[in-house]
DNA sequence: ATGAAAGCGCTAACAG
DNA sequence: CTGTTAGCGCTTTCAT
């Protein structure tokens, strides 16, 4: 077998034809005549002949690639949302560029460069932190961004988004219709988009349904699994014998996870509490104490991601920012 | 600000030098004067000069970005593995594609053809099946390949594994040297190195003891959740009240999450078995039985895969293929 | 409907 | 040490 690398020039000289024509063939141009396109056709099938994308890039000034920036590849949720931005992608002729933010907003800076260097046809970003200032590079070199699972400050782009206000709304009524009065709260940051929606949805659940709101049963910490453990470590200090809430609702699988690590300690539980929280994974039903979780639709995030920002790479939509927000599900788990 | 983009000869032209120069010092050719050099560089910061990748790479044939091709996005075991790669990777500036086969053949056969005519300069395949015929392609484009994780027949270049065998023989001893002498065990396709190799560690734990191999309480199932929960299933009905094993070795985490989830179910156990697994992961704590688990290097596999790849790209080492073997560790939860 | 020619931005001989 | 020239493989006017 001949492994010199096929040009549209070998194809045009078997295919009796000019480079151009080959060009306009596999592009699909309309006003080539049904016999030299097939005589193109076969000369390509018969050489394996492929289009060189460095070189048509150059030419087209597109390189069909789109970067996708993640806080972490190790991480389910966010590799799902990977999946479905994959997923819609691929079909179209895009290839993903992955990098790892590694939850630092300098990586992150470093990362649009990076993208931007590479001359990417688009970006879609799980941002890391909470400030658009930093993508607005990208912005201005033309280059198209859509966000995905958090809003962040200074920025008035696309963006696509659970809806965490009634995800969480949702399900801590749940739990007071169970017949819950105490529920606690486990949050992150509040800087954080996510957080700050999922603890209004909370406190607008208790106000609907007029239970007094406690601040001693609300704590804030990392959104990982470290912080969990810790914020339910501290729950349970303050409240002593864990005699003044019956339940718990926490903001994210990974925090869920460090509680229940926690309370996994504590063998001296007179009764055990009854965990609600956000997102609804593989593993969700082995964590002890879980009774409801509020699944997010996490592929057609991805997905839905893709398609804006492929709209906007092609000027397929208005020039108006969208919003899209996506409906969560309550899946419930017996005790 | 100026939006036009920036060319080597902008940057000629302001610096007073032809464009090969400029070239030279953007791939710091020894021999240019210091005083050049510091004018070009001057005239490169000055305009915000970016070398354009595609145009590079159409001349010298790299397209700097490698492709990775894994089973699945969204999993934790491979995605740590990938993080290892890019971990390893970008600092030698290269770029990842990545690329999910749906662990299926058939995609992956075409994300490997997607990737060949994409110009990747190197491929790390995590092997969705068994046969190494489908990699033969990029050898015949000369495109280096690693393989990570498992081996499969046909295939001859280099790889990086975990040592399976030792992983699973350790782990199966310790369970024997604490009393364990009815060890049941959950594996998977003998197809799959892993699964096979994990067997024969077992056996040989078992042998080595004295115990007598009980095909009774051998099942074999998917690689996944499901495939672990049937498995467990099976061995739960065919030894009945489960006085026939008081153990269980399970050859992966996610046949281990199925089991678990299984025995869950269980609530009529008299006595609980005790788990051991292949892989330590953020939530192994949290499986109700775990005793052990078999800690693999993830990280440290990708970033060894990388390696060997960047080697293979840049001809540094032999004509050799080399085959990375990397020891486990053995993880206690206390019951 | 097709070919000729130019050029995308870069690097690599070849001169000097 | 540096400039000139050519060309990587493709697309795209401009002709015809």
């Amino acid at each position: 077998m001949n492994n010199k690398i096929v040009t549209a020039k070998d194809v045009a000289i078997l295919a009796g034809v000019s480079p151009a024509t080959v060009s306009r063939v596999i592009n699909n141009d309309k006003r080539i005549s049904n016999e030299t396109t097939n005589s193109v056709r076969y000369a390509v099938n018969k050489l394996g002949y492929k289009v060189n994308p460095l070189a048509r890039g150059l030419k087209t000034n597109q390189s069909m690639t789109v970067g996708l920036i993640a806080p972490e590849l190790a991480n389910e949720f966010y590799m799902n949302i990977a999946k479905g931005v994959e997923r819609y992608l691929r079909p179209h002729g895009y290839t993903l560029l992955v990098c790892n933010t590694a939850e630092d907003n300098l990586i992150e800076q470093d990362r649009i460069k990076h993208l931007r260097e590479r001359r990417v046809d688009g970006v879609i970003i799980i941002p890391t932190t909470g400030n658009g200032e930093a993508y607005k590079s990208l912005y201005h070199k033309k280059i198209p961004v859509v966000l995905v699972d958090r809003k962040v400050s200074n920025y008035s782009g696309d963006i696509v988004l659970a809806n965490n206000l009634s995800g969480a709304f949702n399900v801590v009524s749940k739990l007071i219709e169970d017949g819950y009065q105490k529920i606690a709260f486990i949050g992150g940051n509040a800087d954080v988009s996510t957080a700050s929606e999922r603890h209004q949805g909370y406190l607008k659940a208790l106000k609907q349904h007029n239970i007094k709101r406690d601040k001693q049963l609300e704590v804030f910490g990392k959104f990982n699994v470290q912080g969990g453990y810790d914020a339910m470590q501290k729950i349970w200090q303050r409240n002593a014998l864990q005699t003044k809430f019956d339940a718990i609702f926490i903001v994210n699988y990974f925090m869920h996870i460090g509680a229940t690590k926690f309370l996994n300690t504590q063998l001296n539980m007179s009764k055990a509490p009854v965990i609600a929280s956000f997102d609804d994974m593989d593993l969700s039903p082995l964590l002890s104490f879980a009774s409801y979780t509020v699944a997010q639709p996490m592929l057609q995030m991805g997905a839905e991601a893709a398609k804006l920002l492929l709209d906007r790479i092609n000027n397929r939509n208005s020039r108006q920012n969208k919003t899209v927000i996506l409906p969560t599900e309550i899946v419930a788990y017996r005790r």
